[in-house]
DNA sequence: TTTATAATTTAGCCTTGGCTTAGTTTATAC
DNA sequence: GTATAAACTAAGCCAAGGCTAAATTATAAA
């Protein structure tokens, strides 16, 4: 039973932290997806982002039209997608959470289906910190 | 490095999954924070609830009125704000998943401030068999 | 009891990220 | 080499959830 309240300011920093982690997940799911596609196919076409996102074409096409804006990803109209370095970093940075996160849920016992579907969700609100940890326990694991 | 890529309507429904618990997180974030300002303060006024979410009297004025037209809470113009049974409920689960994930990762060695901002995001994300597993190592660790 | 202040609501604007429908371009198959 | 199919874009709608500025109501103080 919580029966005190935390710190104001320091329970809306919180808040707002969390609020900013979504606004970037969208364009770490999609970077990440397009490198995969790209090593997997040698190319990222709409249609099979907007397949694998479960999302329509044109809700693809909008999102990668403000990917592009914001410097993620090169297309040309009607050619496939590309990443740009920036986008390629961040696919970088956002695969390697995934697949510690995936990993360490895999280590504690928990089911390749639900490890895969709860990692979706938490790479993006897990901390270099929580990311140490998670490490720690899957090497810890490894070496038994 | 990934070199295969999953299943498509699998990968798709994972995507939709965690769209869909987003649509929930408002909801269940303000509900708990609402109980805990009843339990402690005896009321949850706006001003209130606004301050500790980190967001402008206005927004959380709109999101309350749409927890109202969802049937989460009820109140009066100008009066503070109640939770109905089905809200009470929402808050209750939301909570107890909140806790278990911060008292999870500070059993995994994470430090106070990091497992209160990373739980705050992670809680949406965790399925009832990652819960579980969660308590068997806090349980786990509690015997020692 | 009036007045000032604080709390709340209303109105209006913006972005994101969904959707559908319709049009255009590219690729494929005959 | 043209017709059809597939891929993509364009236009327009919607809800959620941010914001500011302005109006209203409630509360506190003089």
């Amino acid at each position: 039973m919580v029966r005190t309240l935390p710190n104001v300011s320091e329970q809306a920093a919180r808040f707002t932290l969390v609020r900013e982690a979504h606004k970037t997940e969208a364009t770490e799911d999609y970077v990440e997806l397009i490198d995969d596609l790209i090593s997997v196919n040698g190319e990222a076409r709409l249609v099979d982002i907007a397949s694998r996102m479960g999302v329509t074409q044109p809700t693809a096409s909008k999102t990668l039209a403000r990917l592009q804006r914001d410097g993620y990803v090169n297309s040309e109209p009607y050619r496939s997608i590309f990443l740009t370095q920036m986008g390629k970093d961040l696919a970088d940075e956002s695969r390697f959470k995934h697949e510690v996160v995936f990993q360490f849920l895999l280590t504690i016992g928990v089911s390749k289906e639900a490890a895969k579907r709860d990692s979706e969700g938490m790479e993006h609100h897990v901390s270099d910190e929580t990311l140490k940890a998670f490490k720690k326990i899957i090497r810890k694991h490894q070496a038994r």
